[in-house]
DNA sequence: AGTCTTGCCTAATTAAATAAGGTGAAGACG
DNA sequence: CGTCTTCACCTTATTTAATTAGGCAAGACT
C-alpha cells in the first residue's frame, strides 16, 4: 500500500505541510521531481485528503470546547442532523452506534453560548454535555505503519 | 483580533494550504509581501497552529473508528491518561467533566484489533464503546466571524 | 509640529516547482 | 530466451514563486 518512503514523507508532511521538495527529496534520499510524483499519487490514491492548515479555537476566542451526545426525539433525526450540520459551533460529529446516536464536539467562546446553542436543539433531542477540561491528545493521524496491535 | 483580510486568508489556507502567496494575494487584494508577513503573525500569534495535511485513515486501512468514554478505576488516573497517549491509534483524546472521564477517538483495521485494544486498559479503566457508522461533520475549525449565537 | 510606528507598496534577488527528456531494472509476452 | 514495455527514478533547463531590501504614507505619541 505505502512503502517506507511514502511514509516517511507523511510523517514530515504532517508535522510541517510547506517542507519544499527539494528538503523532502534531500531527508529521504531521492530528487526533487520524484517526490512531487508521489506526493501527486498519494492525493491521487486519497491518502493525503488535503492541505490545510490547524486553527487554534483559543486564539479566536473560543475558550471553551465541550462533547455533547444527542439523542434525537422519535422522528427527529433528520432535522437534527442537518439542524447540526448547520450550526458553524459544531467542529465535529459523528452518528455512532448505541443510545446517543450522535456525539459532537461543540467550540464555543462562553458557557452563555453554550446553553444557547443547547436551547436550539433542546426540542428535536436530548442531549448530555460534557465540558473538555483538557487534550490529553490532540487530533493526530492514525499510525503509519504497523503497530503492536495490527501487526502483532 | 482578526481583521476581514486575516479571515479571508485562512478560509482560503484551510481549504488549501498549498495556495501560493501570489494567489492569495491577488484573492484579498494586497501584494504577496503583505500576506506573507499576515501569515507569519497569524503564526506568531498562534492562530495558524501548524500546516499540515489531512491524512484519510480509510486510506491507510483503518475502516473503522469508534468513541470510547474510559473511567479510570481509582487511582488509575494517570496511569490510564499516560497508556492512552502511547498508544497510536487513539487519534483524539479529551479530558472532561462527568463520570466518564475521558472521552477518545480510536483508529483500527477491524473489530479484531478495537478488542485487542479496548483489553489493554480493560484492568484499569471502564469503557464504553460506540462505533461510528456516518461521520455528519468531518473535523471542521470554529467559525472564523461572528455567528448568530456568538453575536446575537 | 516632529518623529515613530505600522502596514503597505515596488523592484531585485534568490529559491523552489515544474516540464522535458533520458536511463536502467523488472516483469510480460511472443 | 530474448525483446518489449512499463515504471520509477534521474538530470538539466525553464518557469514560477518566495524573499529581501528599501521606500512611502497615515495615524499615534511626545
Amino acid at each position: 500500500m505505502l512503502d517506507d518512503l511514502d511514509r516517511r514523507l507523511l510523517e514530515i508532511l504532517i508535522k510541517d505541510s510547506r517542507t519544499s521538495l527539494k528538503e523532502l527529496a534531500q531527508q529521504v534520499g531521492l530528487s526533487s521531481p520524484s517526490v512531487a510524483e508521489r506526493l501527486r499519487r498519494l492525493e491521487d490514491r486519497g491518502v493525503i485528503r488535503a492541505f490545510t492548515v490547524e486553527i487554534d479555537p483559543q486564539a479566536l476566542g473560543y475558550t471553551l470546547q465541550a462533547i455533547v451526545r444527542i439523542r434525537p426525539l422519535p422522528g427527529k433525526l433528520h432535522i437534527v442532523q442537518k439542524l447540526i450540520e448547520e450550526i458553524p459551533e459544531f467542529g465535529e460529529c459523528d452518528k455512532v452506534t448505541g443510545d446517543d446516536c450522535f456525539v459532537a464536539r461543540l467550540f464555543v467562546r462562553s458557557i452563555g453560548d453554550l446553553d444557547k446553542l443547547l436551547d436550539r436543539i433542546a426540542d428535536k433531542a436530548e442531549t448530555s454535555t460534557a465540558i473538555i477540561k483538557a487534550q490529553p491528545i490532540r487530533r493526530r493521524p492514525p499510525p503509519l505503519s504497523a503497530t503492536a496491535i495490527s501487526n502483532p
